[in-house]
DNA sequence: CTGAAAGCGCTTACAG
DNA sequence: CTGAAAGCGCTTACAG
């Protein structure tokens, strides 16, 4: 940075960089877009006289002619208390900004937890500001997914958007599978009367983990009751009240599978309440391996969702869409993560 | 958007808009601009053919001519568990990101959880990519404002950076009265043993709410025994931790006031294990009114840190900082919230 | 491989 | 109040 007279500071441009290099403007950008057709000492002079100077690019310049904005929105469409109460949801947002960091791209978030807020942030995503969009919300009877696509948006979700995975690109966990492993896990530690509390039939992780859930049974011979399985919304409290519903129906349980951990967080505080004991007369899994697994009481047996990977891949499919590829899926595999409450 | 003839998207430019409403550019400009020196003829004559149009401004190029960005960023400096695990964080993240959302500016959301994205993410905002940044980090020892501000990046801190509080601009809740409204509180109640989990001394609200607890029991006339005194670091656990350190050296505590709604949860399982109901035996006062406090069982009385207005007063003074007006701080008060555990 | 030049879409003095 | 014009800092064909 140099300084004027006033001591305010004159940004260093490319034809700063130019004139230290001995090169033209031209040159100079295109040893910042690749080094193609420049020669070796034009790529050296260039570079030092960059780190001389200390020029950074002005990314208001280069977008305007690139007509690409180098940023991507996250966009999260959940009811507010969703986001406040379900730490996966940082989970997510920390590893997609970590990722994008690495690769210099800034991270805007959009938060849409009404009508209006979905508007306000559809129309600026629509005029174009941001190259693509990182999508979020667990309900995939969303619209937005489709209205983006529809805009000519660049789209990469988060988890299946159902009813548009043809359009839409997404990365997915394993629900299925994971859902598998931790029944048959219940089933060989001994268990026989295995509850389910699912999630939304209109998530996909709803849907998913419940089938995993009936198949297993069904594969380890063990007849599927109605009165063992209860819904949630994936909130805390909700898990509370489908324990509580289970208990009720059917008082000799011995197991839990419990399609998130905040739910399953619940489910523990109703089993205590009841006087039940965990695991020792009650087995609870869990579904995440999110924060919420480490500070439940006792720490809960969960299925692990790999979000680091999943955030590095969303980002990555993001940037191929972006840059022109059809749409494509990505299923992660889940793991079996034991601890104390099974 | 007009679409040209491979139905790619043209976008349609002030020219355009020029041309529809019969006025040269600049006066279309104007009009974008707050209407200064435009009849009122032309006025009309532009805004109905940018509706026209749908004409939405490229703010590169106007970011390119003006040297600001438009956008500001939000800056978490905090190891990545305590942003999984404290609700605090996301319902600040939430306000301010709304609050910058109707005045239609993007947040550019910066985590920085080690050095290594500490010093990235100080390079792209020195680089001036942002007009400004939302600073929140518990512990305030940590250099980045200063080095902000020294770089003349407008910052605005949420809690009061300790040792530049002269220098950097902030808004607080005013915790020493909110201690001293919970304490007082206990004390009414007929609580005599009031111990205290206080934070970290190095954070602001580390030192102020444990102030506050000291000064009033004062006033009350109650001696301040410190075995009534444990210290935690924020996190549920740590709370848990020292509850075991009080019951351990002050077995006849009646009540405690903790200096978070995070810690006090961990406090409340802590009480649990050992026996002691709540608020029975002991009453448990919290901090924040955070969505920690409600998911709580029982629910706490805590007080409130009036987060809407935290988020709205640092947009609003970091909107005036970077319109170059001087560093100011603001206080807001905060209030008693009574629910089950006191 | 390299330079000169056009142009991205806007804002803002400058004349009138 | 309004238009013509300069210019923000870059990228990218286009010649050479």
């Amino acid at each position: 940075m140099n300084r004027g007279p006033e001591g305010r500071r004159r940004p260093v441009t490319i034809h700063d960089v130019a004139r230290e290099a001995g090169v033209s403007r031209g040159t100079v950008s295109r040893v910042l877009n690749g080094g193609h057709y420049v020669s070796p000492a034009a790529q050296t002079a260039v570079n030092n006289a960059i780190r001389r100077t200390g020029y950074v690019v002005n990314r208001h310049a280069r977008s305007l002619i690139t007509g690409r904005s180098d940023s991507v929105a996250f966009l999260l469409t959940e009811p507010q208390e969703r986001f406040f109460e379900d730490p996966n949801f940082n989970v997510l947002l920390r590893s997609c900004t970590q990722e994008l960091a690495s690769q210099d791209i800034p991270l805007l978030l959009m938060i849409a937890g009404n009508e209006d807020e979905r508007r306000r942030n559809l129309r600026y995503i629509q005029a174009g500001h941001v190259d693509g969009v990182l999508l979020v919300s667990s309900h995939s009877g969303d619209p937005v997914a489709g209205e983006l696509d529809a805009a000519g948006i660049p789209v990469v979700a988060c988890g299946k958007p159902i009813g548009q995975q043809a359009r839409i690109s997404y990365v997915a966990a394993d629900d299925r599978d994971g859902a598998r492993q931790m029944v048959r896990f219940l089933y060989e530690s001994g268990r026989r009367r295995i509850a389910t509390v699912s999630g939304p039939p209109d998530t996909p992780g709803g849907v998913e983990r419940l089938a995993g859930y009936r198949e297993t049974l069904a594969e380890c011979g063990l007849p599927v009751d109605e009165a063992l399985i209860a819904v949630g919304d994936y909130s805390r409290a909700s898990g509370g009240r489908a324990a509580e519903h289970l208990l009720e129906h059917a008082p000799d349980i011995d197991a839990v599978f419990v399609a998130s951990d905040l739910m399953a967080d619940g489910v523990l505080d109703a089993l205590a309440r009841a006087g039940r004991s965990v695991p020792g007369d009650v087995a609870v899994g869990g579904f995440d391996d999110s924060p919420a697994a480490l500070a439940a009481v006792p720490r809960l047996t969960t299925i692990r969702q790999p979000f680091d990977r999943i955030s590095k891949e969303m980002v990555r499919m993001l940037m191929a869409r972006i840059g022109g590829e059809d749409p494509a899926a990505v299923i992660l595999p889940t793991e079996l993560v034991r601890r104390e409450s099974a």
